[in-house]
RNA sequence: GGCGACGUAGCCAAGCGGUAAGGCAGAGGACUGCAAAUCCUUUAUCCCCGGUUCAAAUCCGGGCGUCGCCUCCA
């Protein structure tokens, strides 16, 4: 079964094929490192790092090149906020950038370019584009003439002519037509810059993304992906600059996840509707957001809310328990294949199969992780120390790999009980021993506020932490 | 004004022409010393109105509603 892409750039589900095969490349829109990131930025990320870990799943070598906008106006304005240089700032938010993503368990990419260290890289494109007549200069500015790329619009299904006409951009004068973008700024005092042959300045946002992802990744990359808000204008703006510039395709693949919306509207910065992901994580633990994260379709737009992500917690909570019981399954099951592991070793290959079906329909998480929940049901049907270890390990197996795709499951759980707190355990067996109830339910009790939640299964006592 | 997305049970959410997955919460039952976990049972005129079709949540047309992009934005 080939994998299936919705293709921002046509609206259609695709069939996906790299360029070349076995290896793909991936090119992912990274923040601009002016502040923390709020958790609807790492929707983005959290939802292409899925998609490379399914990829490299199907077989194929992943490229991955994630940018750093480490230069714009929002980098000058805080940097001066904030009273330090705008490198300070960027080094700053890239290492918070980076803690969060790495709780969150983003895979780092091969490269996480940054805009400033890329300038030779953009002077030549922009130099290239001027020399071909795309590009036009006003004073110490370089523009991208809109019009002088036939495609222009093609991606976010807009025409330039209406572009015009119902533009409510604050128009800059400079500009010849109100849909050409700067590809270099002009210094103004004050701000950093970098000597261009249009003078002193800085480059442009669009470009920045256009340069590293045909530095890195040649072109046309294979995929592209964003949040859709930069549908229009960055990406437009990047179609047509950089395929005014190499007169051939830019991008096979463009992907745009959907908002996460707060109170029912978009979670962004400006908006000030935010919540960063250390915030977040007060209440939820990392894993618990991410699952939060993929458990809609990554196009449709998803709602956060503190009710939606304890829902979110409760599902992966039970496949947690499972993997628990997996386990304690194992220590007391014999080695020998039965019967009874035959009957369920189908049922693996069907489970695998119905994960990778919904995952190959443009990276169906919701139904990925569906397929998940369906085995989980039958594992705690028939799964018993009637099975031997070998396929209980099997089982486990399953799980951490097809929950290490969506970036779950992956690590064991392994925290002891402080050793007063153990005593109480063992106190309360001893207690139960002799039918002493009264004191076995004190304990338990005691332990519940000191938010440990035993469980008393066949296989022994079994606890938890209680969610506070 | 232009472009676009979405509307499925109390909540979340799959579904891409063949008769409604899954999760959370609730109720009842089984198991349990009691719980918890788990299992079983249980809940949908798929926003409305037309149309196409043997057959539509799914396609087409028209409404209504919500949200987004067109300015920095994942």
């Amino acid at each position: 079964m080939p994998i299936e892409v919705h293709n921002t750039l046509g609206r259609r589900r695709e069939e996906f094929t790299p360029g070349k095969p076995g290896e793909v490349t991936l090119y992912v829109c990274g923040p601009t490192v002016y502040r923390e990131l709020h958790i609807g930025n790492f929707r983005a990320f959290v939802v292409f790092d899925t998609v490379a870990r399914y990829l490299e799943y199907r077989g194929h070598r992943v490229h991955r090149v994630q940018n750093f906008t480490d230069i714009d106006d929002k980098m000058i304005n805080r940097a001066q906020e904030l009273g330090i240089g705008v490198p300070e700032l960027a080094q700053r938010y890239i290492e918070v950038y980076f803690a969060d993503a790495d709780a969150l368990r983003v895979r780092r990419a091969e490269v996480h370019p940054r805009a400033t260290e890329h300038i030779p890289e953009i002077l030549e494109l922009c130099r290239v584009l001027q020399d071909k007549g795309h590009a036009y200069q006003v004073g110490g500015d370089l523009y991208f003439a809109a019009d002088s790329f036939p495609g222009y619009g093609k991606l976010s299904g807009q025409d330039l002519a209406q572009l015009e006409a119902g533009a409510r951009v604050e128009v800059d004068e400079r500009k010849r037509r109100p849909a050409d973008f700067a590809l270099w700024k002009a210094q103004k005092p004050g701000e950093p810059a970098w000597d261009s042959p249009w003078g002193k300045g800085r480059p442009g946002w669009h470009i920045e993304c256009s340069a590293m992802a045909m530095r890195y990744l040649g072109h046309p990359v294979d995929i592209h992906a964003g949040g859709a808000d930069l549908i229009f204008p960055h990406h437009e703006n990047e179609i047509a600059q950089s395929e005014a510039a190499t007169d051939g395709p830019f991008v096979r693949y463009w992907m745009h996840n959907g908002y996460l919306n707060l109170e029912g509207r978009k979670m962004s910065k400006s908006l000030g509707n935010v919540l960063t992901v250390s915030e977040l994580r007060h209440s939820f633990s990392p894993e618990e957001i991410r699952f939060f994260l993929i458990s809609a379709h990554y196009r449709s737009p998803l709602n956060y809310g503190p009710e939606l992500l304890q829902a979110a917690a409760g599902g992966l909570e039970r496949l947690r328990t499972v993997l628990t019981r997996l386990g304690e399954l194992h220590a007391q099951a014999g080695e020998i294949p039965t019967e009874a592991d035959q009957a369920f070793r189908g049922r693996l290959a069907a489970a695998r199969q119905e994960f990778e079906a919904a995952m190959d329909a443009d990276f169906n998480t919701a139904d990925a992780l569906a397929a998940l929940f369906e085995l989980t049901r039958e594992v705690n049907q028939r799964l018993s120390t009637a099975n031997s270890r070998p396929l209980l390990q099997e089982v486990a197996a399953l799980y951490r790999e097809l929950g290490g795709v969506l970036g779950l499951l992956e690590e064991e759980q392994t925290e002891e009980l402080d050793s007063d707190l153990q005593r109480l355990v063992q106190a309360r067996e001893r207690a139960r021993a002799v039918r002493d109830w009264a004191e076995a339910d004190r304990i338990r009790a005691q332990l519940r506020d000191r938010g440990v939640v035993l469980e008393d299964t066949a296989q022994g006592v079994r606890w938890k932490r209680s969610r506070s």
